[in-house]
DNA sequence: TCCCCACTTGATACATTATAACGTTTCTTC
DNA sequence: GAAGAAACGTTATAATGTATCAAGTGGGGA
């Protein structure tokens, strides 16, 4: 977990990505790692469920499932919502992508090779969300939860709120934001 | 926040209330809470909204909104979605209930004088939920997400496990318990 | 080679959760 | 009591998610 931080080399991102970033380097390295990672463990990356992580990947803002199932519609492809929200299962049960709960949608792990607690950052005003580690969490959380004589299985953290750069803008002004939803 | 474990006195809490706990004082107790938060601030809590946060009340397992409705309906009230769904909010804008993102379901809040940050437990053998105070969490999250610049609005931390009574059961026997959904 | 089996996908129908829009009632304030 | 605001009723529909069964696909062993 420790590179967690960095991306491609030349292309450190801190959480957020730049607005301008290279976004065909974030889907070609995720959807390479989740060719590598299903090889190893003898998942099936179908071209269905390959087409569904590209799509989650098509940004790094949330995608809901119907958004998903109205492109490979598009795409030429006979679907229907099972059709989504089963390639979404396999994706998560492979790490490729998380749910966000609070939102009712779904982004690409960047991290599916490193076992890690995530915690995402939900920008409320460009609408992207990135993912950080949130082992510290996990540690008060399991602190807390002890107490009570819990025992965890699952996490979900979520924090919603203003990224840096939309932070910035609204010191200035009031304006809506480049890609608000 | 300091007392926020103890309930009624000569019924302290820890987390998760016991399996034959007087469950009508939780009752009362938020009831009387939300009336004299209600009227203090000159919110109106009518009729309907107090019967709602009732309903939320039976018990310690989220509701869900429809099952509310149900219940009005029953009642012998001409309900829809939306009166259920805008009494929620109403009682989420006061404070009175929270709503568990990860299950789309409703619970009261323990605390509603209280400032506090929230962390539910949730036992995914009884369905109950629990809330305990998420403030060391709050900083931990505050910490990274300082780290990326990100300006927190809401926090959502939602842990499923098992509580310490269904984690006992288990240790044992692994047979359905009491009131598994 | 061919068959069997497990897995994946297609297809239809339906369940669950949530909101938009507009009219009516009720409450408060003056 | 009239005006305005807040709450509620009502109808319709949007958005999200599953159950179920049938059909296709691909690989390993007789």
């Amino acid at each position: 977990m420790a590179k967690m931080a960095t991306q491609t080399e030349g292309q450190t991102r801190s959480a957020f990505p730049h607005r301008h970033h290279n976004h065909q380097r974030c889907v070609d390295q995720a959807l390479g790692k989740a060719l590598s990672l299903c090889e190893e463990r003898g998942a099936r990356l179908t071209s269905l469920r390959r087409r569904v992580l590209e799509l989650v990947w098509r940004s790094h803002e949330p995608v809901g499932a119907y958004d998903i199932l109205e492109q490979l519609q598009r795409d030429g492809h006979r679907a229907a919502p099972p059709t989504v929200y089963r390639a979404l299962e396999f994706l998560r049960d492979q790490g490729l992508v998380h749910r966000i709960e609070s939102l009712n949608a779904f982004v690409g792990c960047p991290y599916p090779d490193e076992s890690h607690v995530s915690q995402f950052l939900i920008c409320t005003a460009c609408s992207e969300v990135a993912e950080i580690d949130g082992t510290k969490i996990r540690a008060a959380a399991s602190r807390n939860a002890a107490a009570a004589g819990f025992a965890i299985d699952r996490l979900t953290i979520e924090l919603r709120g203003l990224c840096a750069r939309c932070n910035a803008h609204d010191q200035g002004s009031s304006e809506p934001h480049d890609h608000a939803r």
